[in-house]
DNA sequence: CTGAAAGCGCTAACAT
DNA sequence: ATGTTAGCGCTTTCAG
């Protein structure tokens, strides 16, 4: 690996002095330039094939133009799409992003965010906080600008990007009375999470608003997102009674969960799951998916930016 | 964000010179130091919560403890775990794995691994590679070490990690043949892509060897690894003959546009497929897997290291 | 519009 | 065993 060109090769070639050839290579600062003198400077570093150095660049100025993505488990398929598409918007700002996981070790959250920290990302995208997160706490204390996705963090201070759970779990329960179900059971999520809390929460208003049974061991809560716990939450509620017709449950793992362990004691579900399951691949769409507007709705909480704050503070003092 | 802790800040706060510093926090470098100093020091670093710049550690010594993982896209669910794999492989000896998506697009590519040498990336892992891939030849040219995964490049510098397509498709032409079908049809991958090239070859090689029907009609490339594709090719197969009896797709994503097709046109594939999907369903294996060894068996194509070129370089010359 | 100069935080000869 | 020294390649005041 033969030694790299440097700006001073380039600005020596060029016959100008390196700051100047840092400015003509920067589009911010070009225009400071005389054009001959951009065009000359592009040029040779393109004939040089010159390579901006990021971790000189990064260690002058202090900003990387990385983002931390810390997500439980890339392998868990709801979350390549988001980071596709976080990957993607932080492409065209010339921004780089680096995954990492955690596995929903709050150990390995925050080990693995003191390390994005070291290798000095800009800012943190997280896909992992509990509601009470001690990394989140950490890194907003650093002042470090943070967003998460999927799930909330209780901190008022942190930005989020999450799915509309009040509103899926009316249209879900609102279905379901639809189709006639009455005693409908719920296996919830980890209330420790913001979807498990906030899903939890909606089923209960929403089952009230709608005249349901209110019954509470109906609801059982799940210890975590696993096929596993869906099982046993299936169990257990079977345990205690078998006179619900419907269940909703938290999230897909938990549902497939649940279907498995239906399907094991011979309880068809829905009208016999692998009827549903035919029907579906048949027609290429769910029979019960319902036209209904905006599927992808989310909500972004907004926490006004450090400069907003950092002026509301000047104009107080001033 | 208050100013970061330096190594000169905790050099001064426990009373040595920097470089001593920098000694007792580097493993490799700690018996250099008086235990007492190192201790003294660990302990100062971790009251001023001193963190590492790791910017500044790769401008100095021009590495960066970070690899390049390029795929071509990550929401493909073939490569979350393969990522998976190396993130947590590469974490273990303290390097970060960046990720990139190419789209498949030999451009995107380019740029891509172009971004990442800009960061300052010691290595690369590469998913994404054709037979004839310009940014490996460019990249090897450059001496910066690479790794293809799934895909083998035709360069025989670049070592690689795949499957065993041969012994695969072996032994899915010998189970086809002992269930009795004699006309074997072919949906064949992209023949630019070591696996369209290599299953292809392989196909060819044991339909002879168990003597099955060859007709060349028989065999028909899809252009693309997706389910698309995999319809259209059935569709060309079935306007040349009908008389096949079963088909066997490069990869999966075909396999289920041609399952679509067949089912779209009435005919049931294998013995039905929603039977067959039902039955694994309900077993939670599928019913045509034969019990056999090694089922993730996977060829590494090992290239000389540089070190070990090196070597044979100097041996050659002294 | 361009040059000079300083220094980001770290490591690694080299010297003691 | 520790300190001295010299940059790595870049950006950015400050001068001219």
């Amino acid at each position: 690996m033969k030694r790299q060109t440097t700006l001073k090769d380039v600005a020596k070639a060029a016959g100008v002095h390196v700051s100047t050839a840092s400015r003509a290579l920067d589009p911010k600062n070009r225009h400071l330039i005389t054009p001959e003198a951009v065009q000359r400077i592009l040029d040779v570093s393109q004939q040089l094939g010159y390579r901006h150095n990021a971790a000189a660049a990064a260690l002058r100025t202090a900003r990387s133009r990385m983002i931390g993505v810390v997500v439980p488990d890339i392998a868990n398929p709801i979350f390549p799409p988001i980071i596709r598409g976080i990957e993607d918007s932080l492409a065209q700002i010339g921004y780089l992003a680096i995954i990492g996981n955690t596995d929903n070790d709050p150990v390995r959250e925050k080990s693995l965010a003191l390390k994005l920290q070291e290798r000095g990302v800009d800012g943190f995208i997280l896909a992992s906080v509990e509601l009470q997160d001690d990394t989140v706490a950490k890194l907003a204390e650093d002042g470090i600008p943070i967003v998460t996705v999927n799930r909330r963090s209780s901190n008022e201070n942190v930005s989020s990007v999450v799915h509309d759970d009040d509103e899926g779990i009316r249209r879900v329960l609102t279905h379901l009375a639809s189709l006639g179900h009455r005693r409908i059971a719920n296996i919830a999520g980890p209330q420790r999470l913001s979807t498990g809390a906030d899903r939890y929460a909606a089923f209960e208003r929403h089952r009230k608003a709608l005249g349901l049974a209110e019954e509470v061991d109906l609801v059982t809560f799940a210890k975590g997102y696993t096929e596993s716990e869906g099982e046993r939450c299936v169990e257990e509620l079977l345990v205690r009674r078998q006179d619900f017709s419907a269940i909703v449950c938290a999230n897909d793992r938990l549902a497939i969960g649940a279907i498995e362990s239906l399907a094991r004691r011979g309880i068809k579900c829905p009208q016999g799951h692998f009827d549903y399951r035919l029907q579906r691949y048949a027609d290429g769409r769910s029979p019960e998916t319902a036209p209904d507007d905006d599927p992808d709705r989310t909500i972004q909480h907004r926490v006004p930016s450090r400069r907003a704050v950092d002026e509301d503070d000047r104009q107080r003092r001033g």
